[in-house]
DNA sequence: AATGAATGAGTTTTCATTCAT
DNA sequence: TATGAATGAAAACTCATTCAT
């Protein structure tokens, strides 16, 4: 009350209670990444909330003070990887003005860079394996993820054929077969390495880059 | 029914044996098809045998009499899976002598109509799903069946590149590149539909292989 | 299948299985009564499953097997008290002829008798105990049982007013004055003997009968 | 406030330090009201401490400074209880002169007034819920409240029957009958309506000592 | 004094596996 | 062989109690 005590409030400091605030608030993201790690690893229902909270360093109580249910754990999982990917594809997205084929190439690279290469392509794997068992997430994905993922492929194609760079095509076909092995690759880390076992990403996906281009180019072109 | 198969006949009524015998032999295959379908859709640990039961028509104690565990009833069902997958593909193998494309074009719809369109695709989700939990069996998977596709596309690739039908290319990676899409397709069946949403398989086929090709061919090449 | 040998089906003998059978047609009739004792006893929150199943010699399974839930467990168990309470009442309810006194006592006892003395009347603990945590059961409780009572000594009161024998009254009042000692008695077996503790129930009931009788005489009657 | 009273004033505001010391003595009273109505409502092992310190307006951990066990805080509630029970009481229990049926008017409607349509009667449903799992406040309660109650309901019937004012009769019996409409009504409020649905207090207590008065009245009397 | 995050023992619930019939 | 009732180990979930702040 005095005036040369001016910021001495009555309640407890603002800085106390910091390490307890501080784990408070990182709990919830702790549980989220040891739940994605366990059911990438596993699949929902062989996922014991006994690992997870162990995993993230906590009780089996906590995880509950953070998540109702294993089912709210689950879907916030996948919507924490969503989130994060979609962020990481935004970065990406600036409007390119170069030809289509790099406008192509810098799809595929950022994809593999912001997010095949970390661990939200593992919320990739999960969704097709738990897809049946989940349909509202399956649905809210291709919503949300997918949809969005092809809209810019889908840019990339027709402009590169407006501009008579790529030939004409079955442009939603192209774009499933283009994503395919990137799906795949992002798949393999997380399960059984049903591609690329002994190739490395980068050959695998410039292989498919080179494959593509050529593949795309109206009969006849030159590089 | 021969007279010189006298064996065939008992005391008991011979229909009556003959009904209770094909019963009892086609018991696993009921199992192993109702065990496939659940397995597929729910993943290993979310079926209930008492589901894959019922399914198979039989109680829960039956099964036990044909599989010993949950887990041997699904390795039953992979094994059985990847036995009619191998069969199925090795009725397309005979030695092709026409162009590689040719051979290429042959092996894409051959697995879709011996294996993508059946249900042996499911096997594909299944593995993929359960890699990480069954080990051993993502192992042999590799070794049985990936192994064996994988040579098949070589060989076609190879026999492509000597007789400069196609361009010089990393072989192993571009293998990789065509599976890709192919389990894809055979996944989307049994999961979220992540490609293919409103394309046909055929288009989708078709326009992989027309990407593929062209994007095998030496600069340069026409049609 | 020989004359000789007519009443043996192919099937299994209608008396097989009979232990099993009995058993398992007498587990829910078990359950449910080791399951009244204890929810009277403790509450429903303070019963454990696993009290209730070692009661009625099963494992805690076999109680699954039975009753979805706990609470479909409780539920049951009212409902099948309330079920043999109603049969029960209804064996007595045969039209009485004589004055409305007799019939009034004849209702008191022939409460006490088949409802009051019996395992059934620790249901009126339950209901009372549990009713804000049951809603529904309360309702459905009010509407099947408490009003048939309140019906029948409706009935009684009027009767008597009707022919002079008793004195007019707000009736309903009187139904639920005469009915609080009954339940009390029933509570009291289950509970604090908060009445009762060294008055045997004939003297108490006969003491409320007495007091009641008096009471409801026009005044100046003569016994 | 008065100069020779020095100690009062300190270096803290005295409004302050009155405040938190009056919330502080305020804190179990409050704690105290919220268990009650929660336990009332749901009983013992149904309520959790969270909700009642809430309802308190308090954390969980606050509870715990005051009480230290949720046993505790029940045997609290309940003891805190049955002394503003026995106080209310204690008013009306003047020694009466007039005559035994105006004494006993005098109790049934003293009870009502001061405890029956107060929170307090909401501690006879619990005792009556809880009684097998308490057994030692069944007892506590039997000794200290109900002994309390039965004593001066023998008193007035004893007087009324000494003085010819009333019959002879089973006098511990007509006791629990006189209680039994009073506890009903009270539990009635906390719990299934099962008496006095739609009979107001009032009239049931008039119709209960109306139905009381004449039933004790030695044979031929008139009012 | 007060808080509320964290804990873990205790309960409900599930389901693969067994076994008497 | 076939059945399905019974089991009990394991997993989800709850909540009284503790304790660092």
């Amino acid at each position: 009350m005095h005036p040369t005590a001016p910021h001495e409030s009555s309640s407890t400091a603002p800085g106390a209670a910091s390490t307890r605030r501080r784990r408070k608030n990182a709990r919830p993201s702790e549980l989220l990444a040891a739940g994605l790690e366990l059911f990438v690893d596993r699949g929902f229902a062989a996922t014991r909330l006994d690992d997870v909270a162990r995993r993230a360093g906590v009780s089996k109580g906590t995880l509950y003070l953070y998540f109702p249910s294993k089912e709210a754990l689950f879907k916030a999982v996948i919507e924490d990887g969503m989130v994060a990917a979609l962020l990481a594809a935004g970065e990406r997205m600036a409007a390119h003005q170069g030809p289509a084929a790099e406008l192509l190439h810098e799809l595929l690279l950022g994809w593999w860079q912001q997010i095949g290469s970390t661990a939200l392509a593992g919320v990739s794997k999960l969704i097709i394996s738990e897809a049946r068992n989940f349909p509202e997430i399956a649905d809210y994905y291709r919503e949300r993820v997918i949809s969005r993922g092809r809209a810019l492929l889908r840019q990339a194609l027709e402009r590169g054929i407006d501009q008579g760079e790529f030939r004409p095509l079955h442009v939603e076909a192209a774009i499933d077969v283009i994503i395919a092995p990137l799906l795949m690759l992002a798949i393999s880390r997380f399960s059984l390495r049903l591609c690329g076992h002994e190739v490395s990403p980068e050959d695998y996906l410039e292989t498919h880059f080179e494959l593509l281009l050529r593949g795309l180019r109206p009969a006849g072109d030159r590089p």
